[in-house]
Order: structure tokens, then sequence, then C-alpha cells
DNA sequence: CTGATCGCCAGCGAGTCGTA
DNA sequence: TACGACTCGCTGGCGATCAG
């Protein structure tokens, strides 16, 4: 099978060519005073400064359906479908919160927990700088630099972006005993931040989310340094679509073995009970997770 | 002072829901 | 069924804060 392509800067110049089929220069790019486009202000800009809101739910959306894409080639190969926004009232994945991809038995947009066999949380932005050029009539995209020449923070770079993917995770965790098995996988565009090097071996090592994964190989023009993999992989860069491939091939494995050996019915039971003592909700999944880490 | 980091906040658009 | 009010998640700029 020919590699796939990871996120590129092909990627941004496609996401707004197709954009401008539907929107207007304004609704994409920043204009500045002496009538540029562009996409973030740069560092330097000292002009007055707008702040765009229009362009949030095109990248959403064209992110979104770029790791659909993705995931529907791994998918095909376990004759199993990729999905996207997938509703599991039991997963507390409603329709106003669904998960953005999911990796699933059926190709129904609602679904069973027991069908669920992966889920995906999309953080991805437009993460180099770009200005917009009118050519005979015809639009042309100049990059004017990566993330560190303006002022924009992308995808996971952003410490609100991390908290809202670790508090949906963490919600579906502990809405079912059902998601325990289900890997929680968050894909970005960008490295994460060193104050998350630690914090997101954590998440890993307790089981609540499988891996933070950026599908961008060299975030960085100049071959700027970016880190590749934190200690225990809970980030992970990925330089290939076949090295992407694998990998969560052996998570949809090792996950399969943990679900059919570690716990008997037994434990879960006695664990349950155990946790259910607990005064609240938030404090039963607490300890239902330290009982089941040891 | 400068640069980096953090989380608050805003507007947009899509979807939901109540009402007639 | 049609429609407007409402909610929510998306994004990125901004002020506050801090280290050097």
């Amino acid at each position: 099978m020919a590699d796939k392509k990871l996120w590129t800067k092909y990627q941004e110049i496609d996401f707004f060519t197709k954009s401008l089929e539907v929107a207007s220069p304004e609704q994409l790019f920043y204009t500045t005073e002496d009538k540029k486009y562009y996409a973030y202000w740069p560092k330097k800009y000292k002009g007055v400064k707008t702040t765009l809101q229009s362009r949030n739910a095109f990248i959403g959306a064209y992110t979104e359906k770029w790791s659909l894409e993705l995931l529907k080639d791994i998918a095909r190969e376990l004759n199993v479908y990729a999905v996207r926004n997938v509703v599991c009232e039991e997963l507390e994945l409603t329709k106003g919160s669904p998960a953005d991809v999911a990796i699933c038995k059926t190709d129904s947009l609602i679904q069973k927990p027991e069908d669920i066999i992966a889920i995906f949380e999309v953080k991805m932005s437009i993460v180099w700088n770009w200005e917009l050029l009118k050519t005979n009539s015809d639009y042309s995209l100049k990059c004017l630099g990566d993330y560190q020449t303006h002022q924009g923070n992308p995808g996971l770079l952003r410490s609100d972006s991390m908290l809202k993917a670790i508090g949906k995770s963490i919600s579906v965790r502990i809405s079912s005993l059902n998601s325990a098995r289900i890997p929680i996988i968050i894909l970005g565009n960008t490295p994460v931040t060193k104050s998350y090097y630690t914090k997101v071996d954590n998440l890993k090592n307790y089981g609540i989310i499988q891996g933070f994964w950026s599908l961008n190989p060299s975030p960085l023009d100049n071959n700027g340094e970016n880190i590749k993999s934190t200690k225990i992989e809970g980030f992970l860069r990925f330089d290939s679509f076949s090295e992407f491939r694998n990998n969560l091939l052996i998570l949809l494995k090792e996950e399969q073995m943990f679900f059919a050996g570690m716990r008997t019915k037994h434990e879960l039971g006695r664990f349950v009970e155990i946790a259910n003592k607990e005064e609240t909700y938030e404090r039963k999944a607490e300890k239902l997770l330290s009982l089941m880490r040891d």
C-alpha cells in the first residue's frame, strides 16, 4: 500500500484552497493595515488587531475529515469502520458532544459500547502562518513561517485544549465500566508543551488516555528541534503513515489482550462493590481506577 | 524590560428544543 | 412543519503573571 501523507504544509494549502470556494478571504484571513491577508498575526506585528472567529468551524471540520480518511484505511484492514461524530449515550458521548472519530464494528452514527473499538479526539490547527496573494484574479499561498513566528498557539500547545481533551476523556472513562477497555487517543498536529510531558505519561499510566499523537512529522522549519516522544510515550510524533498505522494496530491488539486476560468478572464485581462505598461518582471512579491499577 | 506560559473570554456555526 | 431562542464546541487573541 502506498504510504499516505501525514500533516504537512500541503494540507494547509489544501484547507485554504477548498475553504476559499465556500468562504471569503475575510472569513479565513486577518487583514493587516496595509491590506495583506495573513493567517495569523506575525509576532512582531504592532498594528490594530482583530480576533478572527469565522475560520474556526472550517478548521474543525477539515481536520476531522482528514483524520477520518487516515483512519478509514486502517479500519478497513481490520474489517471495521471509521465513523465521524459517534454518539453513545452510555459513554456520555451525546449529540452535543460526540466522539470526533471512532473505530467501530458497524458504520452507524449511534453505537453501543461493545461495538466501539477506539475513540479519537481531534485537536488540530493551522500550524504555519500564510499570506494569501492575489495573482491575475487567482489566489496563491505563501508560507510566512512556522508557529514560532506568529502569535497564535496552535493545537496541543494550548493548555486549555489539553485540559479540554483530558476532561472529555475522563467524562467517558467515568461514565460506565464498558468504557474501560476502549482506548482513547488524542490526535494533534503540534507537539505538547514541556509542562505536559509528565502529565501525558501519567494519563497513559493510569489508563485514562492511551496517547497524544501528533501527525505532523516536522512542525518547525529549518529542522527546528521538536520532541519525538515523552519518556513512556504518552506523547508520540509520527513521521510516516506506516509508523502511525503500526502503533495503532499494536495498541488495538494490546487492548484486546488486556480485556481478555487481566481481570475476571469476579474481580471486577468486587472492585465495584468496594468503589461504590465512596460518596460521589467522582470518588467512586477514582477508587475503581486505583483498584484496577495494581 | 522581554519573552514565555496560562487560562479566560469572545464570536461563529451547527445542532437542539420548545412553541405555535 | 417552521422558526427563533438557546446551547455547545470550535478556535485563537489577550491580559495577568512569572522568570531571568
